[in-house]
DNA sequence: TATTGTTATACTCTATAACTATA
DNA sequence: TATAGTTATAGAGTATAACAATA
């Protein structure tokens, strides 16, 4: 078993995976100006459409501070795309929710950036593509 | 052949390069910050580590209006990362090069990549690690 | 006392518009 | 006239520190 392999490789897959996920994060940007938000309200956008949290736990998993997440959700706010309800069980806390505007905008986006992803997802060979969504999955999943 | 099932599979794809390329920003991001720099100086070393562009060629690259070039390799060369001089076939433009401080620090935060990344790259299937790199670049060279 | 969230402050990123210098 | 780059300005994202309300 040859260590210089296994290491050139990895080398290889993290420039690789840099690469990629500059020219995602530049797609999504682009499809988050045009529709008039911010790649970090494109992302809350896309984090709130199923979960329904405090303010705190989405500055936890989204890796902000909680007065950034403050500003942040307080321009969403401004733009009726979500609501900050007080939390029932914990005076404290505040819960934030989605409007219907904002998911359908969510819709929107998630349409716009599918579109904008197929010239390089379709390059990829058919038969590989499971390969690639389950390698990636396992990656990211680290229970 | 089904439909319904290339638009899924692309779907997940899709998804899964987001979540990808969300995660690994987050660690670039992380390891900027640990280094006095944020994600677009991260980034921009990356790029002149084996370039040496004018201000627009710059710009143009990594998607951004030159006044904003403008700022950032400002605060690069505060900080003594790289350097401007004037182009010697026109008096209009400026290149900008790395200072040797800046190709030393891009050497440390390509090594602190590659580790902090190790954790995610290691959980993949060693025999689905070239077949992962060669479809991601795949993806990536549009010619 | 500890936690949740907001506000004040400061810095970076970003684009638009106006400008200077050169081609 | 057109292009390269900078500067002024404004808005968004970000964190730190200080704060009020609740647990």
């Amino acid at each position: 078993m040859p260590p210089e392999s296994n290491q050139a490789d990895d080398m290889a897959l993290v420039d690789a995976l840099a690469s990629c996920s500059f020219v995602v994060m530049g797609v999504l940007t682009r499809i988050a100006a045009e529709n008039d938000m911010s790649l970090t309200q494109l992302r809350a956008l896309g984090i709130l459409r199923d979960r329904r949290p405090r303010m705190a736990q989405l500055a936890d998993f989204m890796g902000l501070d909680r007065s950034t997440m403050s500003g942040l959700i307080e321009r969403a706010e401004g733009r009726g795309l979500v609501r900050r309800v007080p939390n029932a069980d914990d005076g404290r806390a505040v819960d934030v929710v989605m409007t219907a505007a904002g998911l359908e905008l969510a819709d929107v986006v998630a349409a716009d950036v599918r579109g904008a992803l197929a010239p390089f997802t379709e390059r990829i060979d058919p038969s590989k593509r499971a390969v690639l969504v389950e390698e990636l999955t396992r990656m990211l999943a680290l229970e």
